[in-house]
DNA sequence: ATAATAGTGTCTATCAGACATTATCTG
DNA sequence: CAGATAATGTCTGATAGACACTATTAT
């Protein structure tokens, strides 16, 4: 009954007698693109590492580290949020994998990119002296992305160009960034924060991914500003509200919204 | 100007000097999912390839192999396929990657999935006479896939049973598959097929995938049946001819959908 | 002729876009 | 009161779902 392969060996005398070999393998890493609202709720924020050492020493780039053996890229990508951030617990997704030859210039490395929403921004600060973490501010339009912080005098600038890829019979726009300020993301992270963009953009339309970037009680105009911030363009009321009705219910109370003056709000949550 | 790290090295002697040390490495492969439509554009078929080795000797797999060093993942998929298949220039993208330590006995390997649509089935054959390829039918219901050939008098079949996921603050459904029959996919290639299927299906209204899955020119009923074979379940002919309209034009000629009797059809084409 | 397929017309409910109006709160 | 924000009403145009009807072809 047990099946043999053509050396005679069973599938435990094959495992027993197997040798990885010394084929050249790449190390992979997860990149963590992680998002949330800035205090008025008017654009998102995205959380960056400055690199102590080489290479990109002195640039920001997002966090992340190398995969372990015993875990998942899932669960590494939630071992270096904790780690480097306090935070768990929030929404996380692989995104993407990106593996582009000589993306790291130390050797060959593969990165598995998620994106994480978190709800409230949190203090976060580096991890040792050498290294920085904060917040960004993120504004992408349609032909531009800038990362920047004043407190820190950074401010970083791509801008986009619209490139036509052909896949099978159908054709695709990519977004191609070119460096346009003195400072830069380290690695090829423009590309995971554009990718992360773009399909946080598709997705939240159909997902509840905005959930995860309010508070657990929110008023109706905070939560349009979080989709006007993703989707980087304004919504009409009326329209955004009948859309959003069956995914809240109001908690009874009222709730002051997080912008000056105004009449008070009417608290929702989330319903499921 | 040159920055240097606290060991006192610029960047270049820090990669001059750079130790890749001797941390176990993954070995990293693509596994294709390779979809196109039967005969009578009633279901899909999916690819599959007999293993000629152990482990999981005598299962039927994806198409797949390792990636080397100087090509990105997409370039190793294009390479698999065409040696493989002999196909090339047809759809093919990233799904998403699968890291789970223990999905491969012999030792540590990701595998980052790729979805392939072909507009013909084209003749399929192992590549030496220990291995065999063919297409198999495709059935995918919300309680169950079966994928078959009545020629090979391969029947595979599993059971689904959804599974909440909690993400952050929201909650996903999860097909978890449990097998039936007594033959079996190698590895974790169903929930391959059960991602890809998934985002094929999110995506096949919003993408111009579906064109990928047709002939050049083809009917709208046949365009119409590639789009109820990938969501499973029948559509209104007027509202899908509605929401088509602007994504083809007429070629002037007719044809005859390869459906036995009835009408004479008009020619199509995609519009872009 | 019959059955199967191809193609169009129409009604309804829903919903996004676009404005307008009323209500409430702060200073 | 002025100015800002909150909430709702209403009109239009587009579209999915549902069903009916006519047209054409193979057997």
């Amino acid at each position: 009954m047990e099946l043999k392969n053509k050396a005679g060996l069973t599938e435990k005398e094959f495992l027993a007698a197997y040798d990885p070999g010394d084929y050249k393998r790449p190390s992979v890493t997860t990149d963590i693109l992680l998002l949330g609202m800035n205090e008025d709720y008017s654009s998102l924020k995205v959380l960056l590492i400055k690199r102590g050492d080489h290479p990109f020493m002195g640039c920001w780039a997002l966090p992340g580290g190398f995969i372990e053996e015993n875990e998942t890229a899932y669960m590494a990508a939630c071992r270096e949020l904790r780690e480097e951030t306090g935070l768990s617990g929030i929404y996380l997704d692989q995104i993407y994998t990106f593996t582009k030859p000589g993306r790291d210039p130390r050797t060959w490395v593969m990165s598995i990119a998620y994106l994480a929403l978190v709800q409230t921004l949190s203090e976060v600060k580096g991890d040792d002296d050498a290294s920085d973490a904060d917040w960004f501010d993120l504004r992408v339009s349609d032909d531009s992305i800038e990362i920047s912080n004043e407190k820190k005098d950074v401010r970083i600038v791509y801008s986009l160009e619209k490139e036509e890829f052909v896949n099978g019979v159908i054709r695709y726009e990519n977004f191609i960034p070119t460096l346009v300020s003195d400072e830069k993301l380290a690695f090829d992270h423009v590309e995971i924060l554009i990718e992360a963009i773009k399909k946080l953009r598709e997705h939240i339309y159909y997902s509840n991914q905005a959930f995860c970037l309010v508070e657990d009680t929110f008023t109706l105009p905070e939560l349009q500003r979080v989709y006007e911030a993703v989707l980087g363009k304004p919504l009409y009321k009326k329209s955004f509200r009948d859309m959003i009705s069956d995914k809240v219910v109001e908690t009874g109370k009222e709730k002051t919204s997080r912008f000056k003056g105004g009449r008070r709000s009417t608290e929702y949550k989330f319903k499921y």
